[in-house]
DNA sequence: AATCCGGGGCT
DNA sequence: AGCCCAGGATT
């Protein structure tokens, strides 16, 4: 670990002011979007797979109607195919639906048996885990486990790896493949120590992605890590 | 490593 | 017209 941060330069007291200072941020200017209200590992799985690659404006009604037409994993399961796809129907890329209705199917069959824990929520909470189920890879196994079970775990999407690389490691370029390796690594680097503070920290990451540290027009005047940022000092 | 998958919004 | 958006599976 130690060898991992002195490989990125990753300066402790750095790491420290970024986290408190992007947390504090977050708290006064989030937005207030539903899934962030609930806990519920399926509610939160809908919102995540609804919201890759697709803006926050448009999942909103459908994550709820979603929600209210299939209201747990089970009630998915027991679903015909056709009608999850009715539910998505214009929300594009409904591979996401098919597997998210597989995804029910597996684990109400399995049970939580397939996780090693009779008595554990139907989805798994460790990352490794849920990776294996259809349709969840790196970024939402570690988005279901944070912000479902308040894990300590790492996530990076486009926003993330956008955010750290302007901060941390402006050289890098979120787009080769092989630099992504390096931006979980900051990622996991730049975590809080507890479950509940991770849970901030990654919603705040992803937040100040999309609200001012954004792809197109920077707004660096306001940012609230600028001072510890190394694509803003000069 | 490169392509494909949808549709809408922004510049 | 081109790029971007809470990515993942397939080749």
């Amino acid at each position: 670990m130690a060898t991992a941060l002195s490989a990125l330069r990753l300066d402790p007291q750095r790491i420290r002011t970024f986290g408190s200072k992007l947390r504090a941020w977050y708290r006064r200017n989030a937005r207030d979007l539903p899934w962030r209200h609930t806990r519920d590992p399926y509610a939160i799985l809908v919102s995540e797979l609804m919201l890759q690659q697709t803006q926050v404006s448009r999942v909103l009604d459908y994550w709820t109607r979603f929600l209210t037409r299939f209201p747990t994993l089970h009630a998915l399961a027991d679903a015909k195919e056709r009608q999850v796809l009715d539910a998505w129907a214009g929300l594009g890329y409904y591979a996401r639906a098919r597997n998210l209705h597989k995804l029910s199917r597996a684990v109400v069959r399995e049970g939580p048996r397939a996780w090693g824990d009779d008595t554990g929520p139907l989805l798994p909470a460790e990352p490794a885990k849920l990776r294996r189920l259809p349709g969840i890879g790196a970024y939402t196994a570690g988005a279901v486990a944070t912000f479902a079970f308040e894990r300590r775990a790492s996530l990076v999407d486009t926003n993330v790896a956008r955010v750290l690389t302007r901060v941390f490691a402006p050289r890098l370029q979120p787009k080769r493949s092989r630099d992504q390796k390096r931006i979980w690594a900051i990622a996991e680097a730049t975590l809080p120590r507890t479950g509940k503070a991770t849970w901030t920290h990654n919603q705040a990451l992803m937040e100040l992605g999309a609200l001012v540290c954004t792809a197109r027009v920077k707004r660096c005047d306001a940012c609230p890590v600028r001072m510890v940022c190394r694509s803003s000092d000069a």
